[in-house]
DNA sequence: GCGACAG
DNA sequence: ATCTTGTCGC
């Protein structure tokens, strides 16, 4: 497949201040009042995102997903320049001038959007998922791989335990045992989805594997993706 | 001030 | 994220 060329807005930010301004005047419009689409029915679509910092390339990867079957019904790719360095809690502005191209480049609407890390639960309550939700409009959520800013005990050694990711009192997210006895995953709320449908979806994707089959067909096509950007034929 | 820190 | 061999297990 092709990849389009992501282009970086003119307007990107282009110190941690300004972005972490951006993340301040955007996240009251997330949208937490509404449920989001029920698991297993309709589409859901995953992005990810790969690097080649030395030789400043990065290529992303939209898969679209049947909900029900969770066989493959659209793919698309993107690659473009490095918009942003690695900042923890700035994850978006590395990531979403590319994925955004990917979603473009889908033949058909997305689903929910899986994103690979954080929604809510950020230091500012605007990661990459409420980012990307806000942008497109769409529901989203987050699925990390790693804790990030809060605390969380160990849920249950059970496929399905979850365990609240805990701002004082207030849960902001939850790890979720996707696989009996394995590192559970991290999973809040993008943009208008609820915690416990996004946990309910993210359980849906993943029957056989941790990771949800969205970020698994994410991850290796953004993956093959750059191989062909860095290394052409 | 020091360490920790999604991808 | 990415650098990297073999190896244990289904």
């Amino acid at each position: 497949m092709t990849p389009v060329t992501a282009q970086i807005p003119a307007d990107w930010p282009a110190t941690e201040e300004r972005a972490r301004a951006v993340q301040d005047g955007l996240r009251a419009r997330v949208v937490l009042d509404e449920t989001g689409p029920p698991p297993g029915t309709g589409t859901v679509t995953g992005v990810d995102v790969a690097y080649d910092d030395e030789r400043d390339v990065v290529a992303a990867a939209a898969v679209t997903l049947d909900a029900a079957t969770l066989a493959v019904l659209a793919e698309a790719t993107a690659v473009g320049r490095i918009s942003f360095p690695y900042v923890p809690g700035l994850l978006a502005f590395r990531e979403i001038p590319t994925v955004l191209a990917a979603l473009d480049a889908l033949p058909c609407p997305p689903g929910l959007v899986v994103c690979d890390g954080y929604g809510r639960a950020h230091p500012r309550r605007f990661g990459l998922a409420s980012h990307l939700g806000v942008l497109t409009g769409l529901p989203t959520i987050g699925v990390a791989k790693n804790p990030f800013t809060f605390a969380h005990d160990d849920p249950d050694a059970a496929r399905g335990s979850t365990s609240p990711l805990l701002d004082g009192a207030e849960e902001v997210g939850r790890a979720v045992r996707t696989r009996e006895a394995v590192k559970p995953v991290f999973v809040s709320v993008g943009h208008r989805v609820s915690l416990d449908n996004a946990c309910a979806h993210t359980l849906a994707l993943a029957p056989g594997f941790r990771l949800p089959e969205t970020t698994r067909r994410a991850d290796a096509l953004c993956r093959a993706a750059l191989r062909a950007a860095a290394y052409p034929a």
